[in-house]
DNA sequence: AGCACGCCGACT
DNA sequence: GTCGGCGTGCTC
């Protein structure tokens, strides 16, 4: 028997298979979509590849064998190894990246420093209970050895590690007690079910009842809930009726450390029944979540963007929640969209495929307004919960008043609601501009000298830094342009927004949350548990504050300026703004008490900001959907990017007019080619790097087109593309 | 990707 | 006469 491999090198000329002898010894176990270890190229160099057939053709003189498996456990499925083919075709990358991302190399056993498998330690009994009664009242030596043998005979099996070691000892010796080591799975939740779940609302019960009824057929939802509308639930149900059938389910959320009350609530929920799967994981911890799913162990599996490639069999479901979350697009090779990912596997199964967001995509939602998804709505908040007041504040005015970050409304209402202690959420969006360094003299703003972008500036360590390619220095005393003026940090940072929150409200106790603070692991989550334990009354934060978090004490959000996010230059700004401010916005009124929202900016006028005001996302997406049509933006025209970079600011310049020459005479005369012109940060590690859009709408061609033309750039040292099909940002 | 092979200029 | 530069081509 030969297997057909395909080699762990990420590059177009080596993206065919190499067929192999199956030894032997391998040939029992060996399966399609295994890794192995194969010898390749001269001398006795090996490389990881993966079996993507077996056959019994042998129509090569010469080959070799494979050496090993690498793991038996870890099969890429029929399913996968499809799908494998689909990625490939679709975002133009090799097919081994396409199965890198599915079976990424973290979970090879190699990789896990600590055991490969974890064992626990139990002890058991096998004494008769009327023995073990009659043992603790007349002969256990002291109370540990008591409360010992009374939770064996309440639990007959208990963890070794929990008690006072010596008397575990004693009690083995005397033959009372065994003890017995049992592979357990490095996460491992007790079976907490809880016996019913919520009953639905009459909105609710109608989106369940209409997915239910067609559970065989690949159908997308939009499950479109304003923020609190008891999206969550509906998909607990869901999934509750597809696991009765013996079916499992995929949900994905877009970052797992800003979801965990979700996660916690599918643990409360389904128990052990869950397996998680996102990057925060150890590598021990991943493989066993992953060997749960393969086994069947977990029929539902919650996790971020790669999650979607979950080797789940029987898949009966697939939610995708906060649909709207950039985190869901990878951008990096292969830069694929979880979304579409979904679909292909929806429609492989023949299972549905729920997308939920209280914010959609305007792609989105042109589908469900359209009829090519099924619109689901849940038009209002469970509960009690009502909607809070948003005031909307013209900063050019308090700028007047000499109120640089915190206007007059805002400060009124932050005594107002720590007087009835209630707790604020301050937004502060510090994106692009936050902690820009400038000199005073010449307006000067310091950049990174690798890449086209604007020093940040990070107190703690009086330095400045590139978010880029990592580049830092000392903060220079004078400003390196004018060599006159100081250095100093401009903006309002989330560190200089804590200080003057202190100056104002001395007695308030405010938290910081932002990428400074939540680098460690777990203090994220330490952070919100604090916050909603009521430790803080202000709870300060980037934008990760935002997303999917329920304070029911919280009656005030903030949002420091708006314009941030509204000023950034992409079609899409808009509504990533409306979407951004409605969920921090979402975070307030969530128990029924009086709630208000203000939020402050430069533009009171801006169509999106008076739309946030009102609250009608309909509206917001009209307005919006007429400028698309007019500039023939999505959803009217689809997107492909392609970045042409080089070291040679020459070189870039020239064959990005090459490519769009060539983009020009092969494509077809209705596509439009935008460029070329120097990317949004032109230059990023030293490399400079062009731009070029095409917007299409039916271009049967164009797949094949782009093809040839990145196999034209195969062997070219000095000039790369980075083709990127239904970009997020252009 | 990584390595051998090979053809040409430079140097003990 | 040999050493080492890198352009070309192959890997089951």
């Amino acid at each position: 028997m030969y297997a057909k491999v395909l080699i762990e090198y990420k590059v177009k000329s080596l993206d065919r298979t190499f067929t192999y002898i199956i030894p032997p010894k391998l040939e029992n176990i060996l399966q399609k979509g295994m890794k192995v270890t194969v010898p390749f190229g001269n001398g006795d160099k090996t490389i990881n590849g993966f079996v993507v057939d077996i056959t019994n053709e042998d129509n090569f003189g010469n080959l070799k064998s494979i050496i090993s498996i690498e793991d038996e456990n870890l099969v890429l499925n029929e399913e996968l190894l499809k799908l494998g083919e689909y990625v490939r075709d679709t975002y133009l990358c090799t097919l081994i990246s396409a199965y890198q991302t599915m079976l990424p190399s973290s979970l090879k056993i190699k990789t896990i420093t600590s055991s490969y498998k974890k064992y626990e330690t139990y002890l058991i009994s096998e004494m008769q209970e009327s023995f073990l009664e009659d043992y603790i009242l007349n002969e256990a030596k002291n109370d540990m050895q008591k409360e010992i043998i009374q939770c064996i005979i309440k639990d007959k099996k208990i963890l070794k590690n929990k008690f006072n070691q010596s008397s575990v000892k004693t009690l083995i010796k005397k033959g009372i007690i065994k003890e017995y080591k049992e592979e357990v799975y490095r996460i491992n939740r007790e079976n907490q079910k809880k016996d019913n779940l919520l009953k639905l609302n009459e909105y609710q019960q109608k989106a369940y009842d209409e997915i239910i009824n067609n559970l065989n057929k690949s159908n997308t939802y939009l499950l479109h809930g304003i923020t609190g509308s008891g999206k969550t639930e509906v998909y607990m149900h869901l999934i509750e009726k597809v696991r009765s059938e013996g079916k499992t389910a995929i949900m994905l959320v877009p970052e797992i450390t800003l979801t965990a009350q979700i996660v916690n609530n599918f643990y409360d929920r389904f128990g052990s029944d869950v397996a998680i799967l996102h990057s925060a994981l150890s590598n021990g911890e991943k493989y066993d979540e992953y060997l749960k799913i393969l086994r069947g162990d977990a029929h539902i599996i919650v996790g971020t963007r790669s999650a979607i490639f979950a080797p789940s069999k029987n898949l009966g479901i697939i939610i995708i929640d906060e649909e709207h979350s950039e985190s869901y697009k990878q951008d990096n090779t292969p830069r694929y969209n979880a979304i579409d990912i979904a679909k292909w596997r929806s429609n492989y199964n023949s299972i549905p495929l729920v997308l939920g967001s209280a914010t959609p995509t305007y792609e989105t939602y042109a589908r469900a307004l359209k009829g090519v998804y099924n619109l689901l709505t849940l038009p209002k908040r469970i509960g009690d919960a009502n909607l809070p007041t948003v005031e909307v504040v013209d900063m050019s005015l308090e700028m007047k008043k000499r109120n640089t970050v915190l206007s007059d409304r805002l400060k009124e209402l932050i005594l107002e609601k720590l007087a009835k202690n209630e707790q604020i959420i301050l937004l502060l969006n510090r994106r692009g501009y936050g902690t820009l360094v400038t000199c005073d003299n010449c307006g000067n703003a310091i950049k990174c000298p690798n890449c086209d972008i604007t020093l940040t500036y990070h107190k703690t360590s009086n330095n400045l830094r590139c978010h880029y390619c990592g580049y830092n220095c000392k903060k220079p005393e004078k400003c390196p342009e004018c060599k006159e003026g100081n250095v100093r940090d401009l903006g309002t940072g989330t560190e200089k927004l804590e200080e003057e929150l202190n100056k104002l409200f001395p007695s308030a106790k405010v938290v910081r949350m932002d990428a400074d603070t939540t680098s460690k692991k777990g203090s994220h989550e330490k952070i919100i548990r604090d916050f909603k334990e009521e430790k803080y009354d202000i709870l300060l934060g980037t934008q990760m504050i935002s997303k999917g978090l329920d304070f029911p004490k919280v009656s005030l959000v903030g949002v420091i300026s708006a314009d941030s996010s509204l000023n950034i230059p992409d079609f899409r700004s808009g509504e990533r703004t409306f979407s951004l401010l409605s969920q921090v916005s979402g975070r307030a009124g969530r128990s029924g008490i009086e709630s208000n929202v203000v939020i402050q900016t430069f533009n009171p006028d801006n169509f999106t900001i008076m739309m946030i005001k009102q609250g009608t996302f309909l509206k917001n997406y009209q307005y919006e959907m007429a400028i698309r049509k007019k500039l023939k933006y999505p959803p009217y025209y689809f997107l492909v990017g392609i970045k042409i970079c080089s070291k040679e600011y020459e070189d870039a310049s020239k064959e990005a007019s090459k490519v769009y020459n060539y983009l020009k005479s092969n494509l077809s005369n209705e596509d439009i080619i935008l460029g070329p012109t120097t990317a949004g940060i032109f230059k990023i590690k030293s490399i400079y790097r062009f731009q070029i859009v095409i917007k299409y709408r039916f271009d049967d061609n164009l797949n094949n087109v782009l093809k040839e033309l990145d196999e034209m750039y195969i062997d070219n040292k000095s000039v790369y593309l980075e083709i990127d099909i239904n970009p997020y940002y252009i």
